[in-house]
DNA sequence: CGTTCCCTTGACCGTGGTCAAGTGCAGTGG
DNA sequence: CCACTGCACTTGACCACGGTCAAGGGAACG
């Protein structure tokens, strides 16, 4: 019994999608919300977050004009964030990745701002706001912590805000692959070859673009020898070109 | 003595860029940070709060890359934020009217990641951020409200992001008026007639549209009857029509 | 195996950017 | 008081980037 107890905790461990996990054992736990804790923090903070069933690509987390009550750690898998305009176009706000944290537009109107739906097979962790007043109320670490992370998403919406006045295409989607490489790179995963979660529009609600200028962008990079792509795998094959275009330099 | 020194208080009630004002006496404590707090917890924000001199025209009440010490309560006049690109170009982010709260980009980073200029001159409460702190872990009233003020600017910001990834030149102006009205509104001014305090050059950097393709829209509106403009005043004729521009309705 | 959706590619077009010239207002100095 | 300077704004002519429209291919799902 015993043994077979330890063998579930030890897959656990491995599986990603798998809801035993805790913040003090999470890999994510060095890029995630626990980042800025103590180790008995942690152990608080792990008491308040709930951990459901894996969600389904195109499950939603959490939908626009929903009351809000949580924010949302991504513990695999990814999700857009995107509203819709009154003429029914959608505009994804960004894309989340694991150890990152949705749902946070919510906090001021008490009703989310945007829908997060799930680009593919994705774990959540849920953390009830009104504990993280609570908790943030009496650790100062966590109150700044949140503080910093919604200062943070400011910091990116405004750099997007300039990315989508003063960029083209091509610097957009240099941007978004650098980014992501990046973000690869920051949970170990490798920054040159990936699987791109979301579909062409995704990318083009996200860039301001038509989808068929980010498949036109696509194609023109590859054929630049930039980087090689079949459907949603990436390559990227000259990481300081694309970071040169990205940097709007030229 | 006395007398005078009531006379003294009684101009600070009607000169706003008057430094001694308090959060309690402020006629713009129903909008600004007061705005969730009781009496008494007023009275412990006033105590960490900073009124200095007038700023001037062009002058900054922080610069990007400055290490973050305070946010900053516009008290009179106006201020536009910007950051600079790589290329040397301009973003303006945001602008920043009596009663709004500008500086929370700086939280993240421990340093601010654009720069605030005044557009004329205006006065500033600066409140140390060390202090917003310590009082919000005292008063949750205080926390939750930064909370909602900083999710607020990640809702506007994520507005803007759909307003310069979709809308066409004449909706983006249309929007930034309507704004401006709404805003002037809530201060109890003339939502129809008021001065743009920001140059062509602000309003195109803001709207990611060029100074000259902003003039002309001005001129088209003005043509079509919608509002009247001349240099910086502007009146607004027919707002039904503007808000439907705005509201990219066709 | 078939349907459907996603993606790619091509041809054409339109909005807004670029370049350039001109106007008018503000501030300065004679 | 007016002339001079300079900057902000306006207006026009032209152009290019990316959007639109359309057709066809290919992967993924049932």
């Amino acid at each position: 019994m015993i043994a077979t107890s330890e063998k579930t905790v030890r897959e656990d461990k491995h599986c990603p999608h798998n809801a035993a996990i805790n913040c003090t054992n999470c890999r994510l736990s060095g890029i995630c919300l626990p980042l800025a804790l103590e180790q008995d923090e942690i152990v608080q903070l792990d008491e308040i977050v709930q951990r459901g069933r894996p969600l389904q690509k195109r499950q939603h987390a959490y939908r626009e004009g929903d009351t809000f009550t949580s924010v949302f750690a991504v513990r695999s898998g990814s999700f857009k964030a995107y509203s819709v305009t009154d003429t029914g176009e959608e505009q994804v706000t960004g894309f989340y990745f694991p150890g990152e944290i949705m749902g946070m537009d919510g906090i001021g109107q008490n009703r989310y701002a945007s829908s997060a739906q799930a680009l593919e097979t994705s774990a959540i962790c849920e953390i009830p706001f009104s504990r993280i007043q609570e908790l943030s109320g009496r650790l100062p670490n966590m109150q700044g912590h949140f503080f910093r992370l919604l200062s943070q998403e400011i910091v990116e919406d405004q750099r997007h805000m300039t990315l989508l006045s003063k960029n083209t295409a091509e610097q957009r989607v240099a941007s978004l692959l650098i980014s992501i490489s990046a973000r690869n790179a920051r949970r170990k995963l490798s920054p040159n070859r990936f699987r791109l979660p979301m579909s062409r529009g995704d990318i083009g609600h996200f860039l301001g673009l038509t989808i068929e200028t980010v498949s036109r962008v696509f194609s023109r990079f590859a054929k630049q020898g930039l980087i090689e792509i079949e459907n949603k795998d990436v390559s990227i094959l000259d990481v300081p070109a694309l970071q040169h275009i990205a940097a709007q330099e030229d």
